[in-house]
DNA sequence: CATATTTCAGCGTTACTGAAATGT
DNA sequence: CACATTTCAGTAGCGCTGAAATAT
C-alpha cells in the first residue's frame, strides 16, 4: 500500500486507519509467530487467560477473549493434543470442561509473550510515550463502550 | 467479549486493542451494508479510489487501497458484472485494464458512503471531537510509517 | 421445562502465495 | 532479457451460524 495515493477519503475514516493499523500489528506478529513455529494470536490470549484466571470453562474463556465458542473448542483441542494445556470435567458442572494451562504451556506463553511485546515497540515506534498512553486510553474507552454496551 | 473478564495483560496491549476496536467498526459496517444489500467494505474502497483518482489500471488501485492484485481481480469482475465500473485495455499499455466508475457506481458508492460516516459516529460516539482528531492523528501517523517503511 | 456447555459441520470474508499467460 | 499486469487456483486464519448431545 502506498498511503501518498491512497484515496483521502478513506485516510480520513476511523474504521479505514484502525483497519490498517490493526492489519500492521497482526502483521508483525504473525512475523515473529511463524519464525517460532508457535501457535497462532488466538492460542496466545487463551494461555494469557489461563495464566491470569487459573482453571476455565471453554465457555468463560471465550468470553473473556471474545473468540466464538466453536474456534475455542477446536484450538484447546489443538493445545491439548500438544501439551499446552489440561482438560478435566468440572465436578461442580459435569457440562464444563475445566482447562488448565501446564508447565509447557506457560513456558509456550512465556516465549510467545516476548515476541508479542517486542512487536508492540515495533508497531509503536512512531509515538512518544506520552502519545502511547493516549492511544492506548482512547482505544480502552472505545472498546469497553462498544462491547460493554450492545453485545451479550 | 466481556471486557471487566477480559485478561488484563491483553488489555494493555496495542494490537489487541486496535484489533478489537477496528472489529467493532467492521461489524458496524458490515450490518449497514448487509441492511442495504450493498457490496463489501472492498468494494466501497475501490469505487471511492476511482471516484478520486479517475481510470486505474487494476495494479494501482490494489497499491492505492492495500488490496492484493488478486482479490482486486475478482472484485472488479463482479463490480463489472453489476454495472458498476467499466473495463477497457489502457491503449498506453496493452497490459493494463483501464477502471472506470460508472454512473451507477457512483450512485451506489454515494449510498455506501452515508452508511459509513454513520458508522464512523458511532463508532467513536465515546469520544469527544477533539479527542477523534488525536486519535485519527496518532493512527494516521502509525499507517504511514509502516506503510511508508516496509512495503514495497 | 428452559437454559447452558461442548462439539461438529459448514459458510463467507479477508489476506496471501504461486504460477501461467500476456505484454513492455 | 528482466520486469509488470492480469488472471486463476488454492491456502490459512478469523468470525460466525445452526444443530446435536449432554447436563443443570
Amino acid at each position: 500500500m502506498d498511503p501518498r495515493t491512497a484515496p483521502k477519503h478513506l485516510k480520513s475514516l476511523a474504521t479505514w486507519l484502525l483497519g490498517q493499523a490493526s492489519l500492521q500489528g497482526h502483521r508483525l506478529i504473525a512475523e515473529r509467530m511463524a519464525a517460532l513455529a508457535a501457535g497462532h494470536r488466538s492460542q496466545y490470549a487463551l494461555l494469557t487467560a489461563l495464566a491470569e484466571a487459573g482453571p476455565t470453562s471453554q465457555a468463560d474463556l471465550g468470553r473473556r477473549i471474545g473468540l466464538d465458542r466453536s474456534d475455542v473448542t477446536a484450538a484447546i483441542a489443538e493445545m491439548a493434543g500438544r501439551g499446552l494445556v489440561d482438560r478435566t470435567p468440572d465436578p461442580a458442572d459435569r457440562r464444563r470442561n475445566l482447562v488448565r494451562i501446564t508447565d509447557v504451556g506457560a513456558e509456550q506463553r512465556a516465549v510467545m509473550d516476548a515476541e508479542v511485546i517486542a512487536a508492540q515497540e515495533e508497531l509503536l515506534a512512531p509515538l512518544s510515550a506520552a502519545e502511547r498512553r493516549q492511544l492506548l486510553a482512547m482505544l480502552t474507552r472505545l472498546v469497553e463502550y462498544h462491547t460493554g454496551t450492545s453485545e451479550g
